[in-house]
DNA sequence: ACATTTGCTTAACAGTGTTAAATTATTTAC
DNA sequence: GTAAATAATTTAACACTGTTAAGCAAATGT
């Protein structure tokens, strides 16, 4: 009889289920607010069932992880064979991983443990407007432009906090990499920027 | 009597106690095992103490990140007057901020929002690496040199990461800046990577 | 000496992840 | 068709979490 199979067949969808549930709640509530019970609810039983399909929570994000790089991947792939040129596919993949982290904001906060609670203390803070500041205004030094475009000077302060704080957190992902390699990486980004720092 | 003075001072003692052992357990067990039990253990009270001091859970946390903030600030304005010349300031400043970023690893992590939790899955799965792949082969076909230096070919590679990692941190912190600039900002980037891909 | 305030603790509530036991439903065997 | 065995699901519980209210004990004011 083929009922196993059926049977099979509904226990992988309230797999699938679960994890649609979950990125159902955090796209609404946020990371935070991700509960097993939560879960249970939405997928219309208790909690204890989910323990049948995934061993623990940290199960079910390794698993909506997965399913975020290979995402990914199919985006990049695509946006490869839309060029021709190196260079051209080299563009467009980047900026298919751009759209992917927007697209799929959940995912990629997961994956690269971006955490948004940041968002009001950056308003809240004088500490965090004079650390911004004390650069800006060295940034500005460097304009040879008169009058000084103060919009150039905040691209010119975002593409640096990029650059260093994007190297951070590849040191702190990847620890086995040695430092000294990673700052002259940084070393010669930050002379790059610099020195054209006029556009 | 100058007793009321006496008390002013101990209490502002425990209040700084209670920052104290919230970094400790942090800088043991990470940010996530980090409660307001434990915190209250370490200076041998109990939990309620504490909400004589900070609003909540929350407010301890604000309050280091303050004390990150000043910290930063202090680092980068001695960057800067070691130095004459603006660009020699600028990029002091920036590695002064890098510096930061591992001396008080803790406080990073608290101001920026990043999550160490990847640190594994990272090595753990095929999907990452297949991200990796598809891109170091495309970086690979522009470069001119041979045999091809896999060590420049990563570090490029780390480069680009770097750089979109880092806007998109930007994009989620600050809602208020439109999608559009910081596209264009990301787009000259990467045009200015490529274009000098072989150093 | 009594009343009042202060400092601190215990107890409790609602929530979390997780596990074991109990219960219900379904299938199997005769 | 009824009884036994098995599977599916729930309830109950444990050890945590942040947070609040009630209670107690010691110091202070009068």
């Amino acid at each position: 009889m083929g009922s196993k199979e059926r049977i099979q067949r509904l226990k992988e969808e309230t797999r699938l289920n679960i994890l649609d549930a979950a990125l159902e709640i955090v796209k609404e509530d946020g990371w935070q607010s991700l509960s097993m019970r939560k879960i249970a609810d939405k997928i219309e039983y208790t909690a204890p069932i989910i323990y049948e399909y995934f061993a623990n929570k940290e199960g079910i994000l390794l698993e909506l992880t997965r399913k975020g790089y290979i995402i990914l991947f199919q985006e990049l792939k695509a946006a490869k064979l839309q060029h021709e040129l190196p260079q051209d596919q080299l563009e467009g993949m980047w900026m298919a991983y751009w759209d992917f982290a927007f697209k799929y904001k959940e995912l990629y906060q997961l994956m690269y443990g971006v955490d948004m609670s940041c968002c009001e203390v950056m308003k809240a803070f004088p500490e965090a407007e004079a650390t911004t500041n004390i650069i800006c205004d060295t940034i500005k030094e460097l304009m040879t432009a008169d009058p000084i475009n103060d919009d150039l000077v905040c691209r010119k302060y975002f593409t640096f906090w990029s650059v260093v704080h994007g190297l951070i957190s590849i040191n702190f992902v990847r620890k086995g990499t040695d430092n000294t390699t990673n700052q002259h990486i940084l070393r010669d980004a930050l002379k790059g920027i610099i020195k054209y720092i006029n556009d």
